[in-house]
DNA sequence: CCTGCCGCCTGCGCGC
DNA sequence: TGCGCGCAGGCGGCAG
């Protein structure tokens, strides 16, 4: 599941290998791929072609091309969304027979997107099994995509206002892991690092925020900065094939994990069996001894 | 204006 | 063996 540090990773991945490229042709196989785009997938090939990419940006789980026109592609990977670099040739395993035997071009079952350069060199494409993320060309977004103008700063971004951010937390009238899950609060954490931070803070997910101090709430936005930073060092994190780099290699994360997934296991600080619970339809991994449920 | 829930998706593992 | 179900969960939209 891409949060922050897993989206960086691809941002900087295609930095390296999309960006000073010029695009020659676009394909839209899945038209839920484009569903945010207004004139759908032709559309989207047209507005596309012979623009280059000057650089890739990111905000929270959201990245986009800037274009030399001023212009972006605003993408994000939802659940299960990849970027992968020249895939077809650096990974043969993945291809199954075309369909149609007269179609001759294998493709993957998840390929949504594939971006051809006019540079000869590696295409570039987009797979993505649950059809949660895609793309869209928005006029005029090469700065900020106006899609996402609602989203928080993450807090990676150089303009990260760590005191606003807790000032702002602490005037919601709701249960800390819904405002950290909250992206216009503070974009780029996800389910994962929301536990990770709430376990590292000792702070219980349900503790209302309108009742935490300051320290308290700058302690799990603190957490929550850190443990982004060293997972983003790790290359993500990566349960299965559905997160990879855009060269098809995992990240490492995974094994630094202490709440998430963890139910069952020792806490590694007291002792305590880690306990998953059910909250806001997903899971909610944390130690009871050491994060305390609020009265 | 604010909070919180639903529906969108596919594949896998489990129990019967 | 096969099938139905729960689960994975980010986000926009909308109800209250």
């Amino acid at each position: 599941v891409p949060e922050l540090p897993e989206v960086e990773v691809v941002r900087r991945g295609l930095e390296t290998h999309a960006a000073g490229r010029r695009i020659d042709r676009v394909q839209v196989f899945h038209e839920r791929a484009v569903r945010r785009h207004e004139g759908g997938p032709a559309d989207f090939e047209a507005a596309l072609r012979g623009l280059r990419i000057d650089h890739l940006r990111r905000r929270g789980k959201y990245l986009w091309f800037a274009l030399d026109s001023g212009d972006a592609i605003l993408a994000h990977l939802g659940m299960s969304g990849q970027f992968r670099i020249g895939a077809a040739r650096t990974h043969p395993e993945i291809l199954v027979p075309p369909a149609d035997p007269q179609d001759g071009e294998q493709r993957h079952p998840h390929l949504r997107i594939r971006f051809t350069f006019d540079d000869a060199g590696p295409l570039l494409d987009f797979l993505d099994q649950r059809t949660f993320g895609g793309m869209q060309f928005v006029p005029g977004g090469a700065e900020l995509p106006e899609p996402i103008a609602h989203i928080a700063l993450d807090p990676l971004d150089p303009a990260f206002d760590r005191d606003a951010t807790v000032a702002r937390i602490r005037a919601k009238h709701t249960e800390i892991k819904r405002a950290l899950l909250d992206q216009t609060v503070v974009s780029g954490v996800g389910n994962i690092y929301a536990d990770e931070s709430l376990w590292r803070a000792k702070v219980h997910y349900q503790r209302p925020t309108d009742r935490m101090t300051r320290p308290v709430a700058g302690s799990v936005l603190d957490a929550a900065t850190q443990v982004m930073i060293e997972a983003l060092d790790a290359g993500g994190t990566s349960f299965d094939e559905l997160y990879v780099n855009v060269n098809g290699e995992s990240g490492y994360f995974d094994r630094s994990l202490h709440a998430y997934g963890q139910e069952g296991r020792p806490c590694e600080r007291c002792g305590t069996l880690i306990r998953r619970e059910a909250f806001m339809n997903r899971s909610s991994f944390f130690c009871p001894h050491c994060q305390r449920a609020p009265r």
